[in-house]
RNA sequence: GGCGACAUAGCCAAGUGGUAAGGCAGAGGUCUGCAAAACCUCUAUUCCCCAGUUCAAAUCUGGGUGUCGCCUCCA
C-alpha cells in the first residue's frame, strides 16, 4: 500500500518494522468538552486505516493519547468549579461515547499525561543533558537551533518563521523559536507537579514525544494528526524526539486536510462550531462517518447540512442493499444455482477495485464507489426467487467491505412493538378487502412513528426509520 | 512577508498522458392497488482562464484568476 508521506511530500510505498505489530501513533483530544467535528475527522480516518491494515493480515499497535494536562481543562474547571481531573474525566467518557457512535474503535491504548509525568519528567531532564534544552527560573525551553533537522517536516525556514512571527517575544527564552518543555507554577493554587526545575507541569508538545515513545518505542511507523499540526505540534516533536534518542521518530507522517462551515473555518468566535454530540442529535454517527470518508482525507471538505442529507441519502442505500439481502436470506432457501455462482464469482472484480483504492492512500472515495457497483451488481441478480445461499454469499462479500470502512454496523434489533403487531395485521386485513384507504391511513400512521412499510412479493418488510 | 493545499455537472466527488468513475438531487419508464425498495433510460463534446509541450492533456510546463489553510491554542 502507498502513504502520503508528509516528511518526503510523496507517496510512498508502505513498509511497516513489523507486520506483526505496525506502530500508528495519533494525537488525540484535548478532553475539556465534547470533541467537535474537526476531531472527528482524523479519528474516523486512522480508525479506518487502523481497519484497513488489519484487513490487509497486519497486526497494528494503535495509540492515541487523552491531553488531560491543558490550560482549557483548568479554565473550565475553575469556571464550573470542579477539578481539572472531574472535568477530564467526564470528556474522556464522552470521547469514548461519541466515538462509539462513529464506530471508532478504541485504540490498542489510551494513555494520559497525567499518568506519564515521570516519563515527562525524564525526557525533559534527558534534553537538558543533551543540550537541547535549558532551565530558566522553573521554566524549561527547547532550543530548536541546536536541533539541525528543525523545520524538515513543515518545510519551514526557522529564519523565515522569525522574520515572520507575530508571536510576541517572551523574554525569558533566549530565542523566538524556542518552545517550552515544561512551564513553572505561577500561583499557588495552580495544577503543578514536583520536578528538577520546581513545581510545574509539562509544555505542549513534550507529551506525545514521551507516550509515542513509551508505548511504541523510539522510532515508530507512522504517525499521525490534522495538518494544523503539522506545524508547530509535530515538527516539536522531532526535535524533541530525535535529540533525545538519535533516531528517526516516525517513518511516515500522514495528515488530514481540515473541515470547513460553509467554506469557513470553524471557531467558536464565528458561531459556526460544532461538536459531534450536536451532529448525532440530528444524523446517525455513521452518517457522519459516511460524510467523512466520502473524500479523500488529505482534501479539505465542507461541511453543511446539504452534504449531510447527501451522505445521509447515500448511505441510505447501502443500508437498504444490507436489509434486502437479510430479507432475502430470511425468505428464501436452496443453494446457489449455476449462473448465481458466476455471479459471486464476478463480484471479486469489486473487492479488487476497493483495496487498489485503499491501498492508493487510503483512498475511501473511490472505495466507497466500488461498493456501490457492488451493490448495483448485487441488487440486479438479487430477486424474489433468488436462493438463500446467493443472499448468504453476497452479504458476506458486502459485509466484508463496508466493515472495512467501519460502516454498516449492526444495529441491535429492538422487537415489534405488540400494537404495531395489530396495526400492521389489520393493514393487511384492509388490503385483502380492498380497503386501500384505511391500509393507507395506517401506513402513514406507522410511518409518523418512524416504521415504513414496503410491501414484496414474499411479504411485509418492516423497516425502521 | 514565508510555507502549503485546492478549483471536475444543480450538489458531493474519483480520476497525474489515451479520450470524463461513483453518490445525491432531477426527468421518463418497468414493477406495485397505490407507495417504498429495486432495475432500465436520460442529465459534463468537457474538467477556472490563457498560452505551450505532445500523435494525444482534466492530467505535464509557464502565466493569470479565485478559494481555503498553516506560520498563535486548535484536528
Amino acid at each position: 500500500m502507498k502513504i502520503y508521506n508528509t516528511l518526503t511530500r510523496k507517496k510512498e510505498e508502505f513498509m511497516p518494522m513489523d507486520p506483526k505489530e505496525i506502530k500508528i501513533y495519533v494525537c488525540g483530544p484535548t478532553v475539556y468538552n465534547f470533541f467537535h467535528i474537526g476531531n472527528a475527522r482524523p479519528f474516523v480516518i486512522f480508525d479506518t486505516l487502523r481497519r484497513y491494515l488489519e484487513y490487509r493480515g497486519n497486526q497494528v499497535k494503535f495509540v492515541q493519547n487523552f491531553t488531560d494536562v491543558d490550560d482549557k481543562i483548568i479554565n473550565k474547571a475553575r469556571e464550573e468549579g470542579k477539578s481539572p481531573s472531574e472535568i477530564s474525566e467526564k470528556y474522556i467518557d464522552e470521547y469514548y461515547k461519541d466515538a462509539a457512535c462513529l464506530n471508532v474503535r478504541k485504540a490498542s491504548m489510551h494513555p494520559k499525561v497525567t499518568e506519564n509525568m515521570d516519563e515527562i519528567i525524564a525526557f525533559v531532564k534527558l534534553l537538558i543533558d543533551k543540550g537541547y534544552a535549558y532551565d530558566i527560573g522553573g521554566d524549561v525551553y527547547y532550543s530548536t537551533k541546536k536541533f539541525d533537522g528543525y523545520g524538515k517536516l513543515s518545510r519551514q525556514n526557522i529564519d523565515e518563521l522569525e522574520a515572520g512571527s507575530r508571536v510576541e517575544v517572551e523574554d525569558k527564552k533566549k530565542d523566538p523559536m524556542d518552545f517550552a518543555l515544561w512551564k513553572a507554577r505561577k500561583t499557588e493554587d495552580e495544577l503543578a507537579w514536583d520536578s528538577p526545575w520546581g513545581k510545574g507541569r509539562p509544555g505542549w508538545h513534550i507529551e506525545c514525544s514521551v507516550m509515542a515513545t513509551k508505548y511504541l518505542g523510539e522510532t515508530i511507523d507512522i504517525h499521525a494528526g490534522g495538518q494544523d499540526l503539522t506545524f508547530p505540534h509535530h515538527e516539536n516533536e522531532i526535535a524533541q524526539s530525535e535529540a533525545a534518542t538519535g533516531k528517526q521518530f516516525a517513518n511516515y507522517w500522514m495528515h488530514n486536510g481540515y473541515i470547513t462551515i460553509d467554506n469557513e473555518k470553524m471557531s467558536k468566535s464565528k458561531g459556526n462550531f460544532f461538536t459531534v454530540r450536536d451532529i448525532l442529535e440530528d444524523y446517525d454517527g455513521e452518517v457522519m462517518r459516511f460524510f467523512l470518508l466520502s473524500g479523500h482525507y488529505r482534501n479539505p471538505i465542507n461541511f453543511n447540512r446539504e452534504v449531510m442529507d447527501q451522505s445521509k441519502n447515500g448511505l441510505a442505500r447501502m443500508i437498504n442493499a444490507k436489509n434486502n439481502l437479510i430479507y432475502l436470506i430470511e425468505h428464501s432457501e436452496g443453494s446457489l444455482s449455476e449462473t448465481e455462482a458466476g455471479q459471486i464469482t464476478d463480484m471479486d472484480k469489486f473487492r479488487e477495485k476497493f483495496m487498489t483504492a485503499m491501498d492508493d492512500d487510503l483512498n475511501t472515495a473511490d472505495a466507497i464507489s466500488a461498493i456501490f457497483e457492488l451493490i448495483k451488481e448485487i441488487n440486479t441478480h438479487s430477486l424474489s426467487n433468488s436462493s438463500k445461499e446467493f443472499g448468504i454469499k453476497a452479504l458476506a462479500i458486502l459485509d466484508e467491505l463496508t466493515d472495512v470502512l467501519g460502516l454498516l454496523k449492526d444495529k441491535e434489533e429492538s422487537g415489534v412493538d405488540p400494537e404495531i403487531e395489530k396495526l400492521i395485521a389489520e393493514r393487511q386485513q384492509a388490503r385483502k378487502d380492498k380497503n386501500f384507504a384505511r391500509s393507507d391511513e395506517i401506513r402513514d400512521l406507522l410511518k409518523a412513528k418512524g416504521i415504513a412499510l414496503e410491501d414484496t412479493p414474499s411479504g411485509i418488510r418492516i423497516v425502521k426509520l
